[in-house]
RNA sequence: GCCGCAUUCGUCUAGAGGCCCAGGACACAGCCCUCUCAAGGCUGAGAUCAUCGGUUCGAAUCCGAUAUGCGGUACCA
């Protein structure tokens, strides 16, 4: 049996996307699984869009992911590795022009003079004439002379691969099982080389691939159509055919081919917003393939353990952001205490650097906050929302919230009144939340009152908001000090909104 | 237009001829827990397995046609 030897290409012309990095994980947990090799390589020939600042947000990406190669480029000041470099395609351009040559010189390949105007008229005339359209064959079969003629002309001719007349080219791929296309449905002979010299995609990926003995070219459904042109390739280049698998597309909510204009498909943007990587792939995993098991929530390593490339499915899969949301909190909970606090640190800097805090909490606040906070986290950057204002100087509290449904003004200022008093005696003491629910809740059961009504008028007077954290912790977090502060203002407030007011 | 691929709850999926008048998860609703919000537990609603025809004692599963959707059809990748 060969080596298993998959890669990823992605191109630099944009930050990395979502199906890239599916794509790659994919290849990833293919090669993990069966002891292969995992390859990156950049498909950069496309100069007019690529640019350093896509290709160093793919690789970062992919570090973030967790997803590493054994061959490929390095990061930052890190050399390559691998035997089969260099793993950016515009340092092999002496490779292309060489495979070229060879085509040329067999005459699987010939000059092609036709210019981008003459083309462009020949695909209206097919379409108006309702045609398949296709390269219509005219440079094919150029004599010497006329060629010179055209040279003289200072035309720049393009290289075209020549693809052989009504022949089914089969193969049968790992996902979708046999497929068989008909090469007249390819469009005719086939542009490997620009009029510039470089390189285009089916050329390069058939050249590279070969050169780098993959065995497995794992990638998009989309892909799907252009196999033939690949496998023409390898025959004509005189290598083995590599094993194909067509992974489903990974669709906007109306269920065309994921897209920018549609959906969020910058890999760094959901870092950003404070999803974790464990979730993250966890969730792109799952998108297309599943275990055949209930198991959703799954390590990197149980799903190395259980992928196989079979038993991925065929339909396209709908992008749910719901669902992702769910599984990152899933792994937040999963988290040790000393680690989220460290994943958290950049999104609480950016609170502060917003102005939405006032200062940082220190390490052994944030660890204080952890039991209350680690369920509440549907994602990293949810941390400001959750505890903002704890570190704010002080809250603005709505008088309309301030007084409990069931509460008119008056009451309500009765009840923090009340209320303020015991927890400044509670304060002298020990300050935690046992010691302040319970003198509390008799506060409470000595008034007659609603346990609930109580506590809400403190949480909205303390935080500014109705939704928080378990109360009594967050005043603990608080501080007696400010809890106090902030209770004295809201009972300001209410004496204010108290005076009769026409 | 031509070629290819696909089609199971709103979404991700289980399902490889009888175990399926279809199971799980997300989302949704209700209840429990409860100081709010979460988390967790329980319950519920939600799929004529795209349609039609065939094969078979038996089909979500096999075959064919149709429909719909998507993808490809560049001197993009």
């Amino acid at each position: 049996m060969t080596d298993i030897r998959v890669r990823i290409a992605p191109s630099p012309t944009g930050p990395l996307h979502l199906g890239t990095a599916r794509t790659a994980l994919f290849n990833f947990l293919f090669a993990r699984h069966t002891g292969g090799t995992f390859i990156f390589r950049l498909e950069d020939t496309d100069q007019a869009r690529s640019t350093e600042a896509f290709e160093l947000d793919i690789l970062e990406g992919m570090q973030w992911l967790g997803i590493r190669w054994d061959e490929g480029p390095g990061i930052g000041d890190e050399p390559e590795r691998g035997a089969y470099g260099p793993y950016r395609q515009m340092q092999r351009l002496p490779r292309y022009a060489e495979a070229a040559a060879k085509l040329l010189a067999e005459d699987k390949a010939y000059y092609c003079y036709c210019s981008p105007e003459e083309l462009e008229a020949e695909r209206h005339r097919q379409e108006a004439a309702r045609e398949p359209s296709r390269y219509n064959g005219r440079c094919a079969h150029l004599a010497a002379a006329e060629r010179a003629a055209f040279d003289a002309e200072g035309r720049r001719p393009v290289i075209r691969f020549r693809i052989p007349e009504r022949r089914v080219i089969a193969f049968d791929d790992i996902v979708r099982g046999h497929v068989e296309i008909d090469t007249n449905a390819l469009g005719g002979d086939l542009v490997i080389v620009r009029s510039d010299g470089t390189p285009l995609y089916h050329f390069t990926v058939a050249v590279d691939d070969a050169a780098m003995a993959i065995s497995h070219v794992i990638r998009g459904e989309d892909h799907l159509s252009n196999t033939p042109k690949h496998i023409l390739l390898f025959e004509a280049l005189g290598v083995p055919i590599p094993q194909f698998a067509h992974l489903p597309l990974i669709l906007n909510p109306d269920r065309t081919k994921m897209s920018k204009r549609k959906s969020q498909t910058a890999v760094a943007a959901y870092r950003a917003e404070g999803f974790i990587p464990e979730a993250f792939v966890n969730y792109l995993a799952l998108l297309g393939w599943s275990t055949g098991t209930e198991e959703e929530v799954l390590s990197e390593a149980e799903l190395i353990e259980r992928f196989n490339l079979s038993t991925v499915n065929s339909a396209g899969a709908v992008f749910d952001r719901e669902r992702l949301i769910w599984l990152n909190g899933q792994w937040i909970r999963r988290l040790a205490a000393d680690d989220l606090i460290d994943r958290l640190r950049p999104y609480v800097a950016g609170e502060l650097a917003a102005g939405r805090i006032d200062w940082l909490p220190t390490d052994d606040e944030m660890h204080a906050l952890m039991p209350i906070i680690q369920e509440r986290l549907p994602t990293l950057a949810s941390i400001g929302d959750l505890i903002g204002f704890i570190f704010r100087n002080d809250v603005d509290a709505d008088v309309a919230l301030l007084v409990p449904k069931r509460w008119d003004a008056a009451t309500t200022a009765t009840g923090l009144e009340a209320a303020r008093a015991t927890i400044a005696e509670t304060g002298k003491g020990s300050w935690d939340a046992h010691g302040l629910e319970e003198p509390l809740r008799r506060l409470v059961e000595d008034r007659g009152w609603k346990a609930g009504d109580l506590f809400m008028a403190i949480r909205v007077a303390v935080t500014g908001r109705t939704a928080t954290p378990p109360l009594f912790d967050t005043m603990v977090a608080l501080g007696c000090g400010r809890t106090l502060a902030r209770l004295d203002r809201a009972i300001e407030k209410l004496a204010g909104q108290a005076t009769p007011n026409p």
